[in-house]
DNA sequence: GTCTGTGAACGAATTCACAGCT
DNA sequence: AGCTGTGAATTCGTTCACAGAC
């Protein structure tokens, strides 16, 4: 088998990669950058496994849609596994990131310290309420919302995020990808619809705490 | 097939229902509470699916772990839809939930209008920095993080919520589950371990954009 | 005719188990 | 001996398609 790293791509176009897989792979990310600040230099799918919870054949073949990063006998250089897993992630560059709503969500969002330290740069923030366009929260300016496209034609951030209430989700979806954006986080309780090549990610939040209610009643 | 009410449960614990199941019926019943609002009185899981995204079959399927709420020929009856669906999941009582970490993030979720809006009740927030304990936001008092077991055993939430650092997570976890929190919801990026029977859901919010970078790199 | 509920067919994802490399 | 990478086997979840209810 090719293990030259341009090979890469070739194996993820030509299987098709299971989206849980996907969710994984951030996992293992998050698994081996601790393991690299705590200075182990090498890790076996087994250690991997037992400290993401996370089963080691699933975590080889998970790989393995990808090429092939480790030594038999040997485990995988924890480092280099790192830069790989980085790769494939596409978080080898940076990532510019719209926020819509600052509200108590969106300001939350923008304070964030994960996004910055894992390379998502919120870089303008955008809301309808006049009293807190022109703010400036955590280094970034409130734009109102009608400036969006046009804030975003000198940013040409690909990713946003909406933090609106449900009523005005749908219109800032709109407005997102009318000014070029790619993807987008949405945490509004609500189904949103988009052109296809347009990525989405819903996360609400009390559908998680729904979720852990019913497990709750189900003993 | 026996559709009287209390065969409810028994359904639920004869077959086992797949985790994904569970949280679409989180999503049908946040679609079926828009339709009643709507005044929508009936509704076929065409109409369903047509408004959630999901396949019609599905739904009736997710439906059919737990009993028979259609009437053939002519769809659903959107209230009582409701009302079951809400049964099923739990929510028909009232639900407390502890908040730990009261930083960027915890605020925000003390003043989320969506967790009291479905059911879900931040009865006492905690934290470790002195400043904050003391302060009441949003109605609720902000205890230290020592006081937890205390502060709960006269409050007996049994639902945690973590927004804490990083390193402070599997500490926090542990000093919920002494204090008698049967369920958890996590936003720390890392894997927290707990005994069998404790519910964990993990919400990394970095994690989410990962994964539309991955599909932004992939085209 | 319309729409539900569900067994059967299908497809997807996980886990096993082992050949092959170090 | 130890561990990876991966076809094969298995498990799990989704979708089909239709019998039966209204």
């Amino acid at each position: 088998m090719d293990t030259t790293p341009n090979s890469l791509e070739d194996a993820a176009n030509l299987v098709k990669v299971p989206q849980p897989t996907i969710e994984r792979l951030s996992a293992y990310l998050q698994c081996v950058r601790g393991m690299r600040a705590d200075g182990v230099p090498t890790a076996s799918s087994t250690e991997i496994a037992q400290r993401t919870g996370i089963n080691a054949a699933q975590f080889r073949k998970d790989l393995s849609y990808f090429g092939e990063f480790g030594t038999p006998g040997l485990g995988y250089d924890v480092a280099d596994l790192e830069a790989h897993l980085s790769r494939i992630m596409g978080l080898d560059a940076r990532h510019d990131v719209l926020l819509v709503g600052a509200g108590n969500l969106g300001s939350a969002l923008l304070s964030y310290p994960g996004f910055p330290e894992r390379g998502f740069h919120i870089v303008a923030a955008f809301d309808s309420e006049p009293q807190r366009v022109g703010q400036v929260l955590n280094g970034c300016t409130i734009y109102h919302i009608d400036d969006l496209a046009k804030v975003n034609s000198a940013l040409n951030a690909q990713v946003g995020v909406i933090a609106v209430p449900r009523v005005a989700a749908q219109e800032t979806v709109d407005k997102l990808v009318a000014a070029g954006v790619q993807a987008i986080l949405n945490f509004a309780p609500v189904t949103i619809l988009v052109r296809p090549g347009i990525v989405v990610r819903n996360v609400d939040l009390t559908s998680q705490l729904e979720v852990l209610s019913y497990y709750l009643s189900a003993q």
